[in-house]
DNA sequence: AATAAAACCAACCAGTTAGTTTGATTTGTG
DNA sequence: CACAAATCAAACTAACTGGTTGGTTTTATT
C-alpha cells in the first residue's frame, strides 16, 4: 500500500470515527462518510469491506484511543494514593469532553450490538492491574475503604463521568443547570470527590476539593 | 373512540415501546411493530401521523411511568434520611433491572436528538422538590455532606444505576464480573453505599450496608 | 337488521441506501 | 518514459422502507 493509499484510509476512518459516533449504525450513512472524507464512495469499499467492518474499525479505533490516554497512570505510584481519585476523575471527564466520539461510540456500542466489548478490556487491562496495586496498597493505609474493591471504586468513577456526558442534555433540563457550562463541571467534579474521600473528622472538611496541581 | 381502538392502540404503543427501546429511532422498522402488535400496518397511520409521532409517544410514555413510580418517595419523611441513599439506590437499580425500555430509551434518546429532555423534567420536579426537602434537613443533622448540593447527590446516585446496566456489556467483560447476576448486583449496592455514607468512626464500618427493610 | 367504526389484505409508490460496475484520469516509482 | 497503483466520476442495481390506497370483512351499537 502506498504512502497516499495510508493517508486516504486514515481520512475514511476519521470521517467514520465522526459519523458513526454522531449517528451510530444504522443511522450512519456510508456516502456521508465519503463526502466528509473528501474521497470517493469507491475508495471505502476498496479499504474496508462492507459499512460493518468499518464500523469496526472505528470502534477499535477508538477503544484504543482511551487505552493510549490512560497508559500516563503508569506513572503513578503509591504515593499518589491520596489524590488517586482526583486524578482519574479529572481525566476521565477531561477525556470525555475532549473526545465525545468515545462516550458516544461506546453507548451506541452497548446498545446496538456489544460485539466488540473485548477490544475495550484488551487495551486497559495493564494499567488497571497498575492502579489496582495502588489501590490496594491505599487501602492497607486507610486512604480507601476496606470493604470497598477496586471494580466497584472505579466504576464510580467511570459511571459519574460517563453518566454526566452521555446524559448531559437531560440532566441540564432536569436540575435547571447547564452541564456544559466548565465552571459547572468544576463544581460537580469538586463535590463528587468530596462525597468520595474519606473523612477522619467529619466536622471539618474544608481541606479537600481543593484541586491538586497536576 | 371504541374501546376495541383504545386497546388496539395501546398494543402498538406497547410494541412500539419495545421496538424502539431495542434499536432506537433509526433502527427500528414500523412493519416490525405492526407484526409485534398483531395490528394492520395501517392501523399504525390510523393512530399516529408518522414513526416520529409514534417515537415520541414511546418517549412521553416510559418517561411517565418513572415518574409515576418515583411517587412512592413521598411517603418519605425527614426521619428516612439516613436510608435515603440506600432506598433511592435500590429503587433505581431494581428499576432499571425491570424495565430496560426506560434507560435504553433515555440512552437513545440524548444520541439521537434530545428533543424530549423536558418531558422527563416535568414528571420528576415535585419528586425532587420534597426529596430535596428530606436531604437538606439531612444535611444540617450531618448525615449528608455539607459542601454536597443536592442535585450532585442524586446525579451520582442516577450515575451509578445507569452505569450499570447501560454498559453491562463492556463492563462484564472488562471486570470479568457477571453484572447481570442479581448476587453481584447486591454487592456493587453495598459497596457504593458504603462509599457515599459518612462514617463518623472510619474505623469501624461494619454496620452500614446491612440492607432495610422496605 | 342497519349502520358505521374498526380492522384486514395486499399491492403499490417513491425515496433511500449499501454496494457494484465501467471507464477515464491522476500520481508515484522503477 | 512506462507501468501500475490510486483515485475519480457517475450511472446502476437490488433490496429495503416509510407511508398510501382501494376494496373487503369483521365487530359493536342502535
Amino acid at each position: 500500500m502506498q504512502q497516499r493509499a495510508v493517508e486516504t484510509r486514515g481520512r475514511i476512518l476519521e470521517a467514520a470515527v465522526r459519523e458513526f459516533s454522531e449517528k451510530g449504525f444504522h443511522g450512519a450513512r456510508v456516502d456521508v462518510i465519503a463526502a466528509e472524507a473528501g474521497v470517493n464512495k469507491q475508495r471505502i469499499y476498496a479499504y474496508f469491506a462492507n459499512k460493518e467492518t468499518l464500523f469496526s474499525e472505528v470502534i477499535r479505533h477508538i477503544f484504543t484511543l482511551i487505552g493510549d490516554e490512560e497508559a500516563i497512570f503508569l506513572d503513578l505510584g503509591e504515593g499518589d494514593a491520596p489524590h488517586m481519585s482526583e486524578i482519574l476523575l479529572r481525566h476521565y471527564m477531561f477525556f470525555h469532553a475532549r473526545v465525545p466520539e468515545f462516550w458516544r461510540l461506546l453507548a451506541w456500542e452497548n446498545l446496538e450490538s456489544g460485539r466488540h466489548a473485548h477490544v475495550l478490556k484488551d487495551v486497559r487491562e495493564t494499567v488497571f492491574a497498575h492502579l489496582r496495586r495502588i489501590y490496594q496498597a491505599g487501602q492497607r493505609r486507610g486512604i480507601f475503604h476496606g470493604q470497598v474493591s477496586f471494580e466497584t471504586y472505579l466504576f464510580i468513577l467511570s459511571a459519574i463521568a460517563f453518566f454526566y456526558y452521555a446524559n448531559q442534555r437531560t440532566l441540564s433540563h432536569t436540575f435547571n443547570r447547564d452541564l456544559a457550562d466548565p465552571a459547572m463541571r468544576e463544581q460537580v467534579i469538586r463535590e463528587c470527590l468530596a462525597l468520595l474521600t474519606i473523612h477522619n473528622h467529619p466536622a471539618s472538611t474544608e481541606a479537600i476539593s481543593q484541586g491538586v496541581s497536576r
